[in-house]
RNA sequence: CGCGGAGUGGAGCAGACCGGUAGCUCGUCGGGCUCAUAACCCGAAGGUCGUCAGUUCAAAUCUGGCCUCCGCAA
């Protein structure tokens, strides 16, 4: 089948690969335009640019979907399915009706939960046990298209959104294909979604990842695997922000905040208490919160937060 | 040229301002104690102090360049 890919990130990586080796002739892949990034603002190619250039794709990188030359691009292009996958811009109806058989979008959720732009890690900062993705048809509306396949799996208790991430990217890279295989023979469903069980799942906030010790164990758990790899639930120690990158509910108890051991890293929460695993220091790279205590004593009684 | 931190045995750190025998916690290996242990005791191995050059009688330490890694900010 004669496709169109649009996709930027990691995540939409596996769906491009399954494309490509199910054969599928890609007339042309869209991505967002290189942005400064890092240290030096470099320029940075996104992940999908470098796959399609790996594979001699002709990569198009414009900054306005809206100012016709995206269509007129498009419609040189003359693609019978066009495939967004975490893309990051709107679309206008003239592009979603461009093609014969219609767009097709991966989301990472089990629709109608969690539309937008953070679904991922929304499921896992609410503690939800199921998360999974859908593919549907793409219609004007947030993430409000017909459904076609929906795709779920249970949610680790200690799995992070970055690891939960990964796993996703690859079951939505499936569920893409299957989802082709259904369109080209004209059997795709269309499932509406139900509006009233729909939520909204914005994009993650530095200001959301700072770790409030009075909240349960459970809860700072579930804020420190959903903020992982970014933006990382924080908080301070002795003055200096000290990040979190993995932790496990630990048995124990007192006031919030407050080192209960020597040995190990366990900080009491509003209700039981959590053990830290994985840290970063101000300057430091993350490492093992068993590494960290070898050069930097924590006593107990030390209190984080403040 | 966005701002800043760091490279020291396998891991995490100290030592650097005030140059002169490289130290701490842990790990590894050997031995001992113990019903037993991630516990305890004794002993050992393991480092051209990121790299190149400079200053000096002498550089981990002072000076300059380079490489690598990271935090902030985007």
């Amino acid at each position: 089948m004669r496709i169109v890919f649009m996709g930027t990130p990691d995540f939409a990586v596996p769906c491009l690969e399954r494309l490509i080796e199910d054969g599928h002739e890609l007339a042309g892949v869209f991505t967002q335009p290189d942005k400064p990034k890092g240290r030096g603002y470099k320029l940075a190619p996104p992940p999908v640019k470098e796959l399609a250039l790996r594979h001699d794709l002709p990569v198009y990188q414009p900054a306005k979907m809206r100012d016709g030359q995206a269509l007129a691009v498009l419609q040189e292009l003359a693609p019978e399915l066009l495939v967004v996958v975490a893309y990051g811009k709107i679309l206008p109806k003239e592009i979603l009706d461009l093609p014969k058989l219609g767009c097709v979008n991966v989301h990472g959720s089990l629709l109608p939960k969690y539309r937008g732009a953070a679904p991922i890690q929304w499921s896992v900062l609410n503690g939800d046990e199921l998360a999974g993705v859908t593919t549907m048809y793409m219609a004007e509306g947030l993430d409000t298209g017909d459904m076609i396949l929906p795709r779920s799996t249970t949610i680790g208790k200690d799995e992070t959104s970055g690891e939960l991430y990964e796993r996703l990217a690859v079951i939505g890279a499936q569920a893409l294909s299957e989802t082709v295989t259904l369109i080209a023979q004209g059997k795709a469903p269309r499932i509406p979604q139900d509006d009233a069980l729909s939520c909204y799942a914005p994009m993650l906030d530095k200001a959301l990842a700072k770790i409030d010790f009075t909240k349960p164990a459970q809860q700072v758990h579930n804020l420190i695997r959903g903020m992982s790899p970014w933006p990382v639930a924080h908080t301070v120690m002795d003055g200096k922000m000290l990040k979190i990158h993995k932790a496990r509910l630990a048995s124990g108890g007192g006031e919030a905040g407050v080192v209960l051991d020597d040995e190990k890293w366990i900080v009491a929460c509003g209700e039981g208490a959590i053990e830290l695993l994985e840290i970063q220091t101000e300057g430091n790279r993350r490492m093992a919160a068993a590494d960290y205590l070898r050069g930097h004593p924590v006593a107990k009684g030390t209190k984080l937060g403040d």
